[in-house]
This record gives structure tokens, sequence and C-alpha cells, in this order.
DNA sequence: ACGGGAGTCAACACCCTGTCGAGAAGAATC
DNA sequence: GATTCTTCTCGACAGGGTGTTGACTCCCGT
């Protein structure tokens, strides 16, 4: 859990009366909007009247539009590392099953939240404090996947070959990249219900080199 | 070649007198600009001045930002075309080196280019323009690795697995992202000079699941 | 010597951002 | 009930960026 997104004070306020919807109707707002137009359409404006308060109001709830992303997009970052859960301690039962269902459950998250994550990919080009979230965001899963390779690679059921910490960064990088584009729809896509396992065919690759191993009653091929 | 973007009238002028030298000046001056500072907080002022002209006067030149950074990145994409030319017609002889070849060929000028690369990737989600014309070339590379693929599973060297496009799609968007992070150098990344032979890696084992066949007098690890 | 196109720019209208200071609304204290 | 303090609200402003207009210059061909 231990959640990186400092969920604390994105927000100005420190009081406890009627302001919170407030703050809640920006939020919601930003996410409705979200849905229809780029965040960079959105003025503050938009986001003010469509909470039901004027420009300079808005400003006392958030110090700037970005702020309110940074704060939707903490909460999806919550729920990502929520769902991704302990998966990757429980590799050895049924590797090709567990990675399957790594992969699936950030799909699941970021798809359930696509007009955030988008949003997020498109400002991050533009906005500093984005970017360094993002990237705090991503060493964390990095990490993650490089300890799971790194124990993989112990029990012997991976192939010693690139610093566990490269191919925990191209995988990372890969699965972004590919749900970005399948979520903008712009561009080479893989069709949505396929990308699941076109990610995972191409981390088992990567990772064990010719299939995983067959533990339990999994059905890769055993390795030479 | 018949490179995809249409390098034709992005500028507006149809002359050839004296005004050619302006024209190349705003380029000169984006490209020298974008070195420094983000394409966002280079405004349309500075280009003119750079150039020695006035902000409306850059207007004759082009119809906005977005259009220096349009010729800008057409000018790189036509280089890494050049660049790729047809090694993936000469997989068959030693595909480790030809594969290695292209990526490090895609490397060498995406790395020469950085700053427009980077640029582009940042305006990707704010301009449609720049959004079309990347999709557009990132189709043509997916489609001419598409085919390479399917070449080396015709002629026995790929075990079949995913269909080909979905294959060439998560390669490429890997490549994609792996290489923004090297080059932006913020979040995780792959130390630049290891960057060609992580990608590669991954390459060969989403393709040839157990590393490519030694067909020549190829120096790429033997399979197991 | 002159008509016309290429090239140039001051000035304008517009939109968006962020800030300031004057207030309204309500709870706590006298 | 009046007073004070804090929270909350917004009209009005300043600043900076964009894109357009209309007049003006310069040069070239006739």
């Amino acid at each position: 859990m231990t959640s990186i997104a400092a969920a604390s004070a994105r927000g100005r306020r420190a009081a406890r009366t009627s302001g919170d919807d407030r703050e809640s109707a920006i939020l919601a707002t930003a996410e409705r909007l979200l849905a229809q137009r780029s965040f960079a359409d959105i003025s503050i404006d938009d986001l003010a009247r469509g909470a039901g308060i004027s420009r300079p109001t808005f400003y006392f709830y958030f110090p700037g539009k970005d702020a309110v992303l940074l704060t939707l997009l903490d909460r999806v970052i919550e729920e990502a590392n929520a769902a991704a859960g302990d998966v990757l301690d429980r590799l050895a039962g049924d590797p090709r099953a567990r990675w399957r269902e790594l992969i699936d459950r950030f799909h699941q998250t970021f798809g359930a939240h696509r007009a955030v994550v988008l949003a997020c990919a498109q400002v991050r080009g533009t906005n500093a404090e984005v970017r360094r979230l993002w990237a705090a965001v991503m060493e964390h899963w990095v990490r993650a996947i490089e300890g799971a390779v790194e124990a993989e690679r112990r029990r012997g059921a991976a192939p010693d070959g690139l610093p566990a910490r490269d191919l925990a960064i191209a995988l990372n990088s890969m699965n972004e990249r590919v749900w970005y584009a399948t979520f903008a729809g712009d561009g080479p896509a893989v069709a949505e219900p396929d990308v699941v396992d076109v990610l995972l065919d191409v981390w088992l690759a990567a990772i064990y080199k010719e299939g995983p191993p067959v533990n339990a009653s999994g059905s890769g091929r055993a390795p030479s």
C-alpha cells in the first residue's frame, strides 16, 4: 500500500466547513469535462463555473488547474497500487497466471479512469509537478518488477540476462505507451480486448526467454 | 524513401526571393531555443525576434508555432527513414546484427535531434497535427516491422505467436517510450550507452522466443 | 514612372491567468 | 445582541500570449 502519492495538502484549505463540497464539485467537474475535451481546452473558468463558483474562488481551493489533475491522479495511483496488491509475492505458484493478473489489474484501473490518465500523459510534458509524481510512481513500480524478476532468477525460474532494472524499465515503459495508444485511439494501437495478452506475451518472453516454467498445472513449454 | 511526411507547404510562402533566409532563420532559432527551454515556454515572439523579424511577420512564414515544430519533425522523420534504409530486407543473413543495426540507427537519429523529438512528444497531447503526423509515421514503421516478423516466421526463423501487428505495435511503443525517458532524463530511464542493447534484447526475446538462429557467421549468442 | 506582388510591422481585439482588496456569512466570545 | 475573528466569495485589475487588420515600404518587370 504505502501510497507514494502523498494525497495530502494538494488543495489549500484547512477547514472542515461546507467548503468541502466545493472542492469535490471542482474535482467532479474536472473529471466530467476531461471525458469531453482535452485538458488544455479546459479553462479554470470552466472548472469554476462547473462547480458553481467564480474564478477567483477557484484559487481558494486549488493553486491552479494542474493541482486538480494532480489530485485526480493521486486517486488513480492509489487505486492502482491497491489493485496490484501483493501479486508479485505469489509469483512462484503460477507465474503466467500471476503476471497476467498484475497486468490485467492495472489495465482495469487505468481503463476505468482513462480520461485522467490520458490527460496526465499529455500534461506531463509541460507540467513539472505531474512529471515528478509520475516519475516517482514509475520508480516504485520499476523497483517492484525488478525485485520480482530477481526473485524469479534466484529460484531458477528465469534465466540471467539484462540487468533486472533495465528490463523492468523497458517493460513498464512498453505498457505505459501501449495503454496510452489503446485508450487514446490515435495511431496504431492494440485492440482493447487483446492488449493484456499482448503485453503479457512480451513480458514472459523477455523475462523467461522460453515461456515460464510449469510449476503447477501451467501450460507453458518446459525449459530445455 | 517515399517520405510519409509530406514536406510540402507547411510554410505559407510560394516565392523564391530573399524570404527563404527568414524561414530558415525561424527554423534554426526554434531548434536552438528548443535545446534550452521547453516548447511551451517558447513564444512566437521569441521565434520572431530570434529570426530578426517582428511577430506579425512570423505569421507570414508560418501559420503558428506548431507548424515550425512540424517542419522540424518532418526532417527528423525523413532522416530516420533514410537511416533505416533497407535493413529489414537483409534480416536473413544475421538477424541479431540486423535488428541491432535498425534499432541503433533510430537511436542515433533521434539522439541527434533529441530536442525536436522531445518537444514533439510533449506537444502531441495538445496538437492534432503533430498527433496525426506521428500516428502516420508510427503506422509506417509498425507495418515494416510487422512484415519483417512475418517474413522471419515464414522462413522458420521465428516461431508463431502473437499477431505480428500487435507484436510490432508493442515493440515500437516500447522503443518510443524508453527513448523518451532516456533522452528526457526524467523518471526511471535506461542509461544512454545501454539503451540499444536493452531494447534489442527484448525485441529478440519477443520475436524469436529463444534467441535468433545463427545462420551465417553472426556473432549472436547461440540459442540453447 | 508605375502597377503589383512580396515582405514588414504598429496597433488592435481577444482570451486566459493570477492577484488584490473589499466584502458576506457564520460561529465563537463577551 | 453586539463584537470579533475566520472562512469564504467575487468584481476588477494587470500582465502576457495569440491571431488579425490595414497601411506602408521595397523591388522587380514593363
